[in-house]
DNA sequence: TGTACATCAGTGAACGCGCGTTCACTGATGTAC
DNA sequence: TGTACATCAGTGAACGCGCGTTCACTGATGTAC
């Protein structure tokens, strides 16, 4: 941690935060690798020491989004107790906490275009958080009267549709787009709808 | 539409539409003025004989992105007849078919970070559109059985963020986040279970 | 029909800027003896 | 403990580039007489 002097000490990581930050506010195409290197306190071509170059720092961005986001859901999930619903509510929280917390990450992950598949790290990152959704999504199909029951994967898109929806529209400082609603209660609201429309809670209740 | 020569003859449209197609492959962030100018077969300065600059561009392809988008919405909502339930289905329909048909236009409305607020024309285009979609979830609403009578506005905000969910997440060629289900499909279905959940379909419906 | 002239949509050169990336280098660190 | 040396993280100058924007200009159009 070794701060000052010529040798910054832990420049990669500090890159990294300094990329997030500009990601969170300019957005992934907004983003300039000189930038980065200048609130990081470091010549742009200091960066090249770390990574391969821009695409490669936005995506470690990503790529330690998806590891916090894919830990964050397994622990709101938790697997499926005190029951499938309300830890499947708690995923939903948690997927809304996540993209408030960590703005860059999720703009890194989502909105930057870069593909998961450009490294086999980055994709493994995908994939372990999309596995925790689907797994909650199972784990509540189970539950679901045999008659509507759609597909574990197709629920999962819808609530991950909802989700990014909420995210994208409704909790950003977007201008313009404002709502008598706090994301949260849309979100919650919306999956409350969403399960009852499952019949995975009482019509009433 | 005399094309040749030293006078264009419908320059400024013919920026608007290079615009469009260059956000939709490369993103509104991605958009360069010149690039569009030579797209148009023209000198970039010209477009000064049109715009502001830049953003004034853009914004004039939001701006009829609002005009088609409320005219598409209105159309299908078309009085909420025959039922307002139909009517609500083809509004949803309609969205995802805009966003598909003119992903320029979308991107320019909802991705390109310029608030409506900037003109009195922009906010107007983007009242009118939202309009279509509240007094859609209105009529809708005196349907549902009253206990479980959310707000329209919420309604409607669960309707926008399900749907934008759904364009951004799905119906993009977004690499590495392919579904086995259409976007179309995906909208349709998600719809249905939450209309459920609002007590509107029968539950064995 | 023909000429003079006002209008104005486009040109092309220029500007200052910040970008991503490269390169030979230099200064700090840490290890071998 | 002290010295020589290998390692390597950072510098700083330079590159070519494309950007948005400005400016004085010029060529085409259309109108008045």
């Amino acid at each position: 941690m070794a701060k000052a002097g010529y040798h910054h000490g832990n420049l990669r990581q500090a890159l990294v935060e300094a990329a997030l930050s500009l990601i969170s506010s300019r957005g992934a195409q907004g983003f300039t690798l000189s930038e980065a290197a200048k609130e990081a306190g470091v010549t742009p071509a200091a960066v090249y020491r770390h990574f391969a170059g821009r695409e490669d720092l936005i995506a470690e961005c990503a790529r330690q989004g998806y590891a916090i986001f894919a830990d964050l859901m397994e622990h709101a999930w938790n697997g499926g107790k005190p029951s499938a619903l309300s830890a499947f509510g708690a995923t939903g929280r948690a997927y809304l906490a996540f993209a408030k917390k960590f703005p860059g990450h999720y703009m890194a992950m989502f909105e930057s275009g870069l593909s998961p598949n450009r490294s086999p790290e980055l994709a493994a990152g995908m994939a372990r958080a999309e596995a925790v959704v689907l797994k909650a999504t199972q784990a509540l199909s189970a539950h679901i009267p045999e008659g509507r029951r759609p597909p574990p994967t197709m629920v999962a898109a819808h609530v991950r549709a909802l989700s990014h929806g909420v995210v994208e529209l409704y909790a950003r400082a977007a201008p313009g787009t404002q709502s008598p609603f706090t994301p949260e209660d849309l979100l919650e609201s919306g999956i409350g709808v969403y399960l009852r429309g499952l019949g995975l809670i009482a019509p009433d209740g």
